[in-house]
DNA sequence: CAGTGTGAAATCTTTCACAGCG
DNA sequence: CGCTGTGAAAGATTTCACACTG
């Protein structure tokens, strides 16, 4: 399993750098709040600076948007969320599934982050008959047998999977099966999709190892630098947030 | 707000990218599978598979770590298993505490992958009076009037934050305060904290926005190329999976 | 003259391809 | 002979630094 294929070309969609394309949504969500407080216009420094990131690095990524500052004076707000809503595809309507409506997909329905962007939870499905009908979320959880007839009646693409990991592939099998082409598995597995559908996931234990890794470097610096001290700020780490070290990992077809 | 620095200098550690130490995770995970159906050896090709990545960039990662392979054979299972583990720290007990226990909260207390590795919950902590003292996981849930005391007693150094956007960034400086010095923050909010303090973000929605706007790729590709043969395999590329760039993404209550 | 947009340099990451060891 | 370990090439991303414009 795991797809054959030995690595990717490089998939730069249309040619925006995949790394640009992750960070759009951070600066989509700093856009919408200075939207909130109705501000009119930023500069690249003041918008970098709410989105965790320097503003070199977002004056490029705006670059492959095209030219939507206004020069000695800063990016217009309003139109900027346009843009890159546009560009993210959340001028359309999403409608998804969630498959596995334990604590995690229970967590996932309520979250109030979709439906202010374009997406629409359109369907909970799970395997435990006793769950058919409840509502969660306001949303009545479907069982498992209709999986296919919800993600055609509903014109589904995109699948999340919240169940155990036993259940992931073959979750992900049907949804792909149905018609879905992206998948967001939070399920700790591998999945093994066909080419043309896309995986991305999200792996609670994964980042609490990477935070262990560097927890274990710090204890160890401070133990060589001087003698005690267990204070922070020991030594310069800096901490940059956001899809930092590591990179994306999943690609398009 | 936002770190005020300006970037981060490249935190290899030690001599480990950090590409490859947000990968050490996943090769972990498919040893440790191979290791309970008692498989002894693997080749950097199987391994590879199992852990969806290919095979170079496996033995480029290894080799980061030692010669921990045998020419003509593979590598040993559990001793990889070990010196993994060690490089990551899970060879230490980490106290962990989760702030936040709504479903996200509630769903991270059951997640089994913790303990397995090294993390162990120390504490839940929830701002909500009626919930203290209720078990979630088993663990009685502790008001967060007592964050300081509990992060101290307990020695925890690594903190998860599950509580809405508007309340992240008060626990984030409480835990930071207190001693913290690791946040895995599953807020929808740039967290700000000073040099030494690692953070690591989760965001649901940003993982969706990437995949619509490849979805929106894949539909408009479509239309464009030929006729028909939705098949796969249309352009050629293939599925990575992985912690792949940036990360994650998860949202609370 | 403040602040964008962008070539070019510096880094980091991935992939190739093969020498060499068990 | 098979498979690891790794220089070197290729590619992607980040950062610099400054010309240029509103």
């Amino acid at each position: 399993m795991a797809t054959g294929r030995t690595h990717r070309p490089a998939t730069r969609s249309r040619g925006i750098p995949e790394a640009t394309v992750a960070r759009l949504p951070l600066y989509l969500r700093a856009l919408t709040a200075l939207s909130e407080r109705s501000v009119p216009t930023v500069s690249s420094e003041e918008l970098a600076a709410a989105a965790g990131v320097n503003s070199a690095k977002l004056r490029k990524d705006f670059s492959y948007l095209g030219s939507y500052g206004t020069r000695g004076v800063g990016y217009d707000v309003e139109y900027l969320v346009y843009q890159i809503s546009r560009e993210l595809g959340l001028t359309q309507d999403w409608p998804v599934v969630i498959v596995g409506i334990g604590n995690l997909g229970a967590a996932l329905a309520n979250y109030g982050g979709f439906a202010s962007r374009g997406f629409r939870v359109a369907a909970l499905i799970d395997a435990d008959p006793a769950m058919a009908g409840k509502p969660v979320a306001g949303i009545p959880v479907q069982h498992s047998d209709d999986l296919e007839k919800i993600i055609q009646d509903n014109g589904v693409s995109i699948g999340v999977i919240a169940t155990p990991a036993g259940a992931a592939q073959a979750v992900c099998d049907r949804l792909v099966a149905a018609g879905v082409t992206s998948i967001l598995n939070f399920a700790p597995t591998v999945l093994s999709v066909p080419d043309g559908v896309d995986v991305r996931k999200v792996d609670l234990s994964i980042e609490l190892q990477i935070l262990a890794f560097h927890e274990q470097r710090k204890a160890g610096e401070e133990a060589a630098s001087d003698g005690g001290v267990p204070t922070a700020a020991a030594r310069g780490e800096s901490a940059d947030q956001g899809p930092d070290g590591d990179m994306p990992a999943v690609m398009p077809a």
